[in-house]
DNA sequence: GCCTTTCTCACCTACGTGGGAATA
DNA sequence: GCTATTCCCACGTAGGTGAGAAAG
């Protein structure tokens, strides 16, 4: 299964390879499109970014790893836990490219964007059970990318990988965090997104094509702790580092 | 303290970046020059590298870092823990370099050589508390180069980095190792080298002027098992993951 | 009360140490 | 005997888990 493709053409902006810094990709942002407005895709030949090595065009194809396990927290309401000091995200966001051009360079990106549209978004409560609107949504906090740290690569480099992880990325509700890692809204509904890029260097990331990637199973409301049980004892049940839960039957955890 | 500086052009060679495949590096290890000779160092600018960016010349200064560290290693003769499936060096191998031109590129690289001149090469023995000569070396193994893994990146960030360190750099003494690992001679004597390498691009290496600096107190004997206590004992006293085996005198360690 | 956030903790994963027994 | 190598282990470092108490 493939992700939803959407092209944007970013337009110029402040150059800088400090992934910390918002203010590289804050023309990105303005131009990538909300995953709620559907948008045609555009051939990405239309204008030819400058300066890029141009060995013909490419025709990416983008799966989603752990579909089964995403599908199984997605059927619940997928939770993931934001801290001060900043929470991976379980799942982990991993993808597997096809039809890259081998010999041109990529940039490999991910970003969390509101998954509600604009003007719909909310915060939520769960209660009784279940997921309810709580209002309108608070302000926005500012938009980090991502960059997979192996950017940039061949295409032939990117496609020869078992997958293309993002279990670095790190989710925060601290909105001065000093780390690059992504701020979120506690109790707020999100949605990942993947962004492949052509470019020789990140530097000239603002002038290049952006092709971006939805998957909707992925989508997961920011918590401080978990709210569903059925969430709890699925990350309990296949994230390693929470081995030490399982059991839940007899011996399962010493009082402290 | 500033390292020995040797200059040496490398020709032309298969390119590559997989820096597994000693093929890529083969006719450089032929161009570098053994430690024990000396040269006299050519200026760099002989010949102009082509399609790499000249921002004009540069002067770079090494600086090995925990120079106090490894002399004291040195003053007993140091050894190199090398196992099957490969083993860190401690003193960690780390440089500090300043003088680069902060625009241009370059690649910082790693690689060991027999410290032993190449007609007087030998193997040892450890014999009543002494290292000794004990026969003619064991046939050449197939080299290694180890590229720092943020390579290639610009003068300006390699000088403002702390430090670049090649602590995750292993020692093996599997010649089918798969991993990459530089591959030594048990109880055959090694010496360090450290490169600087002018180019935008890991696949252009090739074509680039080499600097080369070496560091006498980093040599050191490879073994399988520690032969000098007084250098396991150092290794105890400042290795972090050997804290387990410190408190020499009472509780230190118990038995199995 | 309730809801949400923060903090510490035991318990994991992953892997870098030298010791020491077993092996060659 | 002797020497060199291999293997497993207790014990570190480093850091990712949810639980549960406490605080807001």
């Amino acid at each position: 299964m493939s992700g939803i493709l959407s092209n944007s053409y970013p337009g110029m902006g402040p150059t800088g390879i400090n992934p910390i810094n918002e203010h590289m990709f804050s023309n990105i942002f303005s131009r990538l499109q909300h995953p709620q407005i559907p948008q045609i895709p555009k051939k990405e030949e239309e204008k030819k970014p400058d300066n890029e090595d141009d060995d013909g065009p490419d025709n990416a194809k983008v799966n989603l790893e752990n579909m089964d396990l995403w599908d199984s927290f997605h059927q619940f309401g997928t939770e993931m836990v934001i801290t001060k000091t900043g929470r991976r995200m379980f799942p982990s966001y991993k993808t597997r490219v096809t039809g890259l051009n081998p010999k041109a360079k990529y940039c490999m990106l991910m970003d969390i964007s509101a998954a509600d549209e604009p003007s719909l978004s909310r915060r939520y409560k769960y209660h009784n059970t279940r997921w309810m609107v709580a209002g309108k949504a608070d302000p926005e906090l500012p938009k980090r990318m991502y960059v997979h740290p192996d950017s940039p690569a061949t295409g032939e480099q990117w496609m020869n990988r078992p997958c293309i992880s993002f279990h670095k990325l790190k989710l925060t509700n601290n909105i001065t965090d000093p780390h690059g890692h992504t701020i979120l809204n506690s109790m707020h509904k999100y949605q990942p997104r993947f962004h492949i890029v052509r470019c020789n260097d990140l530097s000239r990331i603002h002038m290049t094509t952006f092709r971006t990637y939805i998957f909707k199973e992925t989508q997961f409301i920011a918590v401080t702790a978990y709210q569903n049980e059925k969430i709890t004892q699925l990350k309990i049940d296949h994230n390693p580092f929470a081995k030490g839960f399982r059991d839940a039957g007899a011996g399962k955890r010493e009082k402290r």
